[in-house]
DNA sequence: AATTATATTATGTCATACATATAATGATTT
DNA sequence: AAATCATTATATGTATGACATAATATAATT
């Protein structure tokens, strides 16, 4: 039983919605009902108001929120048009380390890991000849004289941002965007047991190697041994 | 050359952004330099005004902007709260079939199969012999007289939704939540090629089988190999 | 026809007032 | 003294009216 009080009945919930909360239900069913497509505009702020029976200030509230995850966009004088919902936007402001708690950080370090072992079909479906030889580009700039710390990193963060674009998934390589920082946050912080160095370390040239063949289920297993370290962070 | 006419040179933008967009900006800033935590609670709506020498009106707006991505919660008498952000709150309005373009549809369908063989690893890390144990009893559910569609799809959800639980990855678990209904929404659609049987099918009792061997390789393998029917719809 | 003024319109911002829920305080009861 | 209840103060929620601003449509000019 989920009450305080064990004599205490359901008795039904009381609509706590509010007038804003409302709108917006009202305002999404309107465009669903009109079978309504991108481009197309909604009734202006006031015309709304009137209809649905609230001030305009509930009405602006209502929209401001669609605005805000992206699923309708404002031009003056002309009214708030649906747009394409660019659907991991609204993620962008919240994906900041400082904000998000460690449990949360962690799971964002694994989903990224997930991913790129998970999209092998997908890259070795999509990627083409010049692809490959870009992956091989950048994956012999490094040791090319300069073995700095920051350069390791930038490389590795170009070849697996090429890797996310070949896959030509663009929710997966929105989520690679905006999972990096937060990756890169998480590996540098003490969240993770400390870095351990194995054995059989799969290089980025040794992946480009096993792509050659299109073989997904070899560049499943070869990414997820170049990926081994982080992994072994988080299995333990 | 990006400019309309080729005499035109750079000559610096200028900052559209709106108050709004400058209040909501200042407001994040002020939460990480005063190092705010989840509980603390942001300066009332008036005092801000008065201090950004803006409306109430443009801080409500930035303020409802926070509370739509999910960084705040407007507690009455009390003021704006923070709170452990849902990171994933603000996609959950969006991820409606009837509101996105089918490009996206087909690559959420895609994340979907990619983070359920990604996941192989947490899965196995996890997993505990009672995790088995309901998860065979969801496998043999199946078969047990009712064969139709849409107990099918039930038992279906079911097995994979606790594999996601198994994962103990909360925004894997939300993610999935989420991407189901559009799963489905795309398996029925003819958004995709039609269906084709093959022969080497792993069930839901093979995949527990590879599970209690406690080797992600080989559930990676055979995970990969159940959603074979739906892999091949999108790889052709 | 092309450009330039003008008017119109819908959103953006402001100011003010009041409603409403709740935290804080004080009064009452046990 | 502790617990319960009533009161008050306060910050958000909603409403209204006004004006600023930018973009569109229309008219005027070249």
């Amino acid at each position: 039983m989920e009450y305080p009080n064990e004599n205490m009945g359901k008795i039904g919930t009381i609509d706590t919605s509010s007038l804003v909360d409302k709108a917006e239900e009202r305002i999404v069913q309107y465009i669903q009902e009109n079978k309504m497509v991108i481009g197309d505009v909604l009734p202006k702020e006031l015309d709304l108001a009137l209809n649905l029976g609230v001030s305009r200030t509930v009405i602006r509230e209502a929209l401001l929120r669609l605005k805000t995850i992206g699923l309708v966009e404002s031009k003056k004088h002309k009214g708030a048009v649906l747009r394409n919902p660019d659907v991991l936007g609204s993620l962008r402001k919240v994906f900041h380390p400082s904000i998000l708690d460690d449990a949360t950080l962690k799971d964002m370090f694994e989903l990224r890991l997930g991913l790129e072992v998970g999209m092998a079909d997908f890259i070795v479906k999509n990627i083409t000849d010049e692809d490959i030889k870009e992956l091989e580009d950048i994956a012999n700039q490094v040791g090319s004289g300069d073995t700095a710390q920051t350069w390791q990193v930038e490389d590795e963060i170009r070849f697996h941002s090429k890797l996310y674009k070949i896959s030509k998934n663009r929710i997966l390589l929105e989520l690679q965007v905006m999972l990096m920082p937060i990756f890169n946050y998480v590996h540098e912080s003490g969240l993770l047991s400390s870095e351990v160095v194995t054995g059989d370390f799969v290089s980025h040239k040794e992946l480009v190697e096993v792509l050659k063949t299109r073989d997904a289920d070899a560049y499943r297993n070869a990414i997820r041994k170049h990926l081994n370290n982080h992994f072994k962070r988080i299995l333990g």
